[in-house]
DNA sequence: AAACTATGTCAGTATTATTGACTTTATAAA
DNA sequence: TTTATAAAGTCAATAATACTGACATAGTTT
C-alpha cells in the first residue's frame, strides 16, 4: 500500500507539510500514471500504421467538430509541418474529411468521416473504461482532488490555444 | 472556471454519474497537465544536448542510488539498446557513475556523480516547484484526491520492474 | 495592386524509440 | 570443468515524432 498521509518532516507550509520526497513521489507518480494512461491506445494503434500523434489529432477533431487547423495546431502546440503529415496520412485514409471553409475559403474545417469515428471510438472506449474505472475506485471526493490538482499543475501552460479548450470543458 | 460537478446525466453508477463527456475531460486534463509538468525541464534540457530520456534516467538513477542498468530498463520500460546511448553520453559526460558490483561482477551499479546531482538538482527544482504550487493551491484533500486517482489509473501497469517503485514509494 | 493570412509542401535534421545480431565478462549448473 | 545462462555493452538499420527554413497557392484585406 501507497502511504497517503501527507504530516511529514523537512519543509513547511502554511496548509501542507511537503517534503522534497513526497513532492518526487507525486512527480513519479506523474510519470507512471501518464504511461498506464497512453499504454492502452497505444497498443491499439499499431495495429495502424499510426501512432499517438495520430490520436491526439483524431481526438481533438472529435471534440472540437470542424475545428481549423490553426486551432488544432494551438491545441497540440506543435509545427505546421508536423501537423501535416499525419493529417494528410488520416486524410488520405478517409478517417478525416477537410472542409473548405464557408465564409472565408481559406481556412479548412476538420471533421472525423464515419471511419474516423470508428476509430476514435476505440481508442476512447479503452481509455475512459480505465478512467471510469479509476474513478469508480477512488470515489468522488478523489475525483475532485485529482481535477483540481491537475488544473493546477498546467496553470500558466493554458495561455494560448489550449484556454479554448478549457473554456470547451466548462 | 471549470466545473467540478459530477451530478450529470448519461450513464448511472454505483458512487458516480459519470458521462463519457466527463472522462474525456479527465482524459484532456491528463494530456495537458502532462505537458504542463514537463515543460519546465524540458526547457531546461535545451540548454544541455540532453532530452526527456536523460532527465528520466538521472531522476531514477538518483531516486534509487546504485541501482542496475536492468533495474532501470524496468523501470523505463524501454530496450537495452535504447538506454544504452543515454548511459552512455551521461557516463561520458560526468554526470553518472557506473560501479562494477560488489558480489556480483556483472552487474553496474548507477550512481549521480556531484555534477549529476547538480543537474538532477536543476531538473526537480523546477518540477517540485510547479508541484508544491499545485498542492499549496488545491489543499490537503485535493492532493489525497490526486495521488488516489493516478494510483487507481496506472494500476496494472505497475506489474514487472515498476512494482519496486510502489514499494520505494512507500 | 500590394500586403497579409491560412494552408500545404519539400528538404534536411534531431531525438527517442524499435528489432536483430553479436561480444565480453562473469556466474551457475551439468 | 565444460556448458549454459545472465548482465552489460555495442553496431546497424529502421520508424515515429518533432524541429527549422524555404517556398507555393489560394483567398482576403487594405
Amino acid at each position: 500500500m501507497v502511504d497517503h498521509n501527507l504530516t511529514a518532516s523537512n519543509s513547511m507550509d502554511a496548509m501542507l507539510f511537503l517534503t522534497d520526497d513526497q513532492l518526487l513521489q507525486g512527480i513519479e507518480l506523474m510519470y507512471f500514471a501518464y504511461k498506464g494512461f497512453t499504454s492502452d491506445p497505444d497498443l491499439i494503434l499499431q495495429n495502424y500504421t499510426y501512432g499517438r500523434a495520430h490520436h491526439r489529432a483524431v481526438h481533438f477533431i472529435n471534440r472540437r467538430k470542424g475545428l481549423k487547423v490553426n486551432d488544432l495546431l494551438d491545441i497540440l502546440g506543435i509545427t505546421k509541418q508536423s501537423l501535416n503529415r499525419v493529417l494528410r496520412q488520416l486524410i488520405n485514409d478517409g478517417l478525416v474529411e477537410s472542409r473548405v471553409g464557408r465564409q472565408d475559403k481559406r481556412e479548412r474545417n476538420l471533421f472525423l468521416t464515419d471511419d474516423g469515428e470508428k476509430l476514435e471510438r476505440q481508442l476512447s472506449d479503452a481509455q475512459r473504461k480505465r478512467m471510469r474505472s479509476a474513478y469508480r475506485a477512488a470515489g468522488p471526493d478523489a475525483v475532485m482532488g485529482f481535477r483540481l490538482v491537475l488544473e493546477k499543475i498546467m496553470d500558466g501552460e493554458m495561455q494560448r490555444g489550449s484556454i479554448k479548450i478549457k473554456e470547451k470543458l466548462t
